[in-house]
DNA sequence: CTCGTGATTTGGATCGATCTAAAATCACCT
DNA sequence: AGGTGATTTTAGATCGATCCAAATCACGAG
């Protein structure tokens, strides 16, 4: 039956383990049983007992639980603010997915503000532990130098990165792989017939960064084209990538670009050189940002499966707080190219 | 002295109340008092309790308070899946500070994944309530016709909606007042000195997007300009978008659009006219979507201001916790209008 | 010097589920 | 019928903090 709006507010206090133990006629712990070790029970009791569960629509107290297990079944997730005007970093798609897959295994996610970098940022994930509001943690946007995942490491807590660019390499991740995004781009670029193919990143240091970059050169030689005098870098601001792409403006055919961000730079850096992206020049963004489908032209853009990512995230979680000490699980998530009008007239050199 | 790294890795066990008042030399009740009615204790007992607290670095157990307390300090929040290419309803920015004044308040939030109309909806609600997971809700995408708020208040669960628009008028609500913010945009379109003005929305039937034409036609008639045949709907797709201003090409010099990506779907049916975004018909947008400083022309936007509206909700909802019973408390924000490119050339009829 | 009064402090029960270990029940064989 | 070992069920303690009510203390009045 279990009908939510019947029994559900039914009067009389809260349903607990006890009350259906006595409609069952049986101990708490039989009913306890029934739960969490079905195969311990003679088939004629479980059948009463599950009957009596499902007439009272009974929900475990998740405190309760968690007290006695010392578990919380609460995964922490940190969110940042966003710097005003920069990309939106996690999309509601990972959330979504991180939250919908968390559930199904039991689990829930527990948001907390933090303060990426901030000195203090240690602290707030310390907290969380010693209250045991949480199990584990997924960290997102991890960097080179990130030193979460080496104090989490140490300190014996389960969690998984979203991001392989920490520290040290140490612990679980989920990545995307980059380089092989771009790369794809590239080869799409040529297939297309181009043969001068910028790219446009930002600067040297970052890892997200480093591995578009990675892939492009990689590809690049691959084709035996030319990579020289044809990188060049901006930080994530319109006015900056303008600039930066007016110095391959003539000198290149197309441009795969590290971000939507800055492939829409790179579109208004075309159109103050009179050229007309799409047409003149080819341009591939990153990320499949909701605006890549709306613009004119629309943009190109390589596609992460955040999807897959929150859901390997979860598996992998789960499989550390089951066993903390087995060997790290890595995964490496292949991303798609979605090809659209910015890309897609045909070259002739 | 409450050192993260020090005592928060301290061998021997977990720092629980039991500790604290052996160190201190009292009962647990004492330290206990300390926390939660300070007043009670003598002054010299607070002073070494406070100490002992501070030196173990002492963090109570979130499910034992939660236990007996009967309260989870937790705020439920559901995320729903972005359909594909639809603009993320809800950013960052909310989420953030959402999470960062509720921690200020002792509160969490608690993510779950929610599909917003779906039949087994109220179960999740349920669910997380009976196993008392949460002590209330923040709604997000309300619309009118949804169920929620009226079940939650039914059952007497404290909530607060971010949006207006549900079933009855019904609970607490913080919302953005949208007209409000199109009238800003037509006010700053007949400055610049243009008379016909089009409004490019969604069909009629959302709040939301009612909301929003209502301000246009307020500041419209205000203005004592016309606004038959000016107001074209189209669901949120470019092409749609495109076939809709086709209608108004000539007869307008300027678009209100109900969104940033209807005022994408605008500059895209402008060029296919043949016309400039901008220069030759000025477009405003709405949401200030992460592109629109990007795009070219840069496109002006209405903001909302979710910062804000994260922290009127977490108020609210404290408030509500504490006084269930009390008046609903409504708030309406004010958004900006950011003026960019797409509307900021002088215009002469 | 005892008693009353109000300010402090404490013991014990409690929230609801799960753990451990022991008791009750059962099946089966001699 | 009685014993044996396995199966099924149960009693009681426990997780850690807070509630309630009772105990203890300080101190001035009678």
């Amino acid at each position: 039956m279990a009908r939510t709006t019947s029994a559900g507010g039914r009067k009389g206090g809260p349903v607990t383990l006890a009350l259906v133990a006595q409609r069952a006629g049986v101990s708490t712990q039989t009913v306890s049983n029934a739960l969490n070790s079905p195969e311990l029970l003679a088939p004629g009791t479980l059948k009463r007992v599950r009957e009596a569960l499902d007439e009272l629509d009974y929900r475990p107290h998740r405190a309760a639980r968690s007290l006695r297990t010392r578990s919380s079944r609460l995964i922490g997730y940190g969110v940042q603010p966003t710097p005003p005007g920069l990309s939106t970093p996690v999309s509601d798609h990972f959330l979504h997915a991180l939250s919908d897959s968390a559930d199904q295994a039991g689990y829930r996610i527990l948001l907390f503000a933090a303060l990426l970098g901030a000195d203090d940022e240690a602290e707030r994930y310390d907290e969380l532990l010693r209250e045991h509001s949480v199990d584990g943690f997924v960290l997102n946007n991890t960097y080179r130098g990130d030193k979460r995942p080496g104090w989490l490491h140490k300190k014996g807590v389960p969690f998984v990165a979203f991001g392989r660019w920490s520290a040290k390499d140490t612990g679980d991740w989920v990545d995307v792989d980059g380089a092989h995004g771009t790369a794809a781009a590239v080869d799409h670029l040529v297939a297309a017939g181009h043969r001068k193919i910028a790219f446009l990143g930002w600067p040297r240091g970052s890892g997200v960064g480093d591995d578009r970059a990675g892939g492009w050169r990689e590809a690049m030689r691959r084709h035996h084209l030319p990579v020289r005098d044809l990188r060049v870098s901006s930080v994530d601001e319109v006015d900056a990538a303008r600039s930066a792409v007016a110095r391959v403006v003539g000198r290149a055919t197309a441009v795969v670009a590290a971000s939507d961000t800055l492939a829409l730079g790179c579109y208004r850096a075309l159109r103050d050189a009179g050229l007309s992206p799409g047409r003149d020049v080819a341009v591939v963004g990153f990320d499949d940002s909701p605006a890549a489908r709306l613009l004119s032209p629309s943009l190109s853009s390589v596609r992460q499966p955040l999807d897959e990512v929150g859901r390997a995230c979860t598996r992998i979680l789960m499989d550390r707080i089951k066993d903390p000490a087995a060997a790290p699980e890595r995964v490496l998530l292949a991303p798609e190219l979605i090809v659209r009008e910015s890309s897609s007239a045909e070259h002739r050199p």
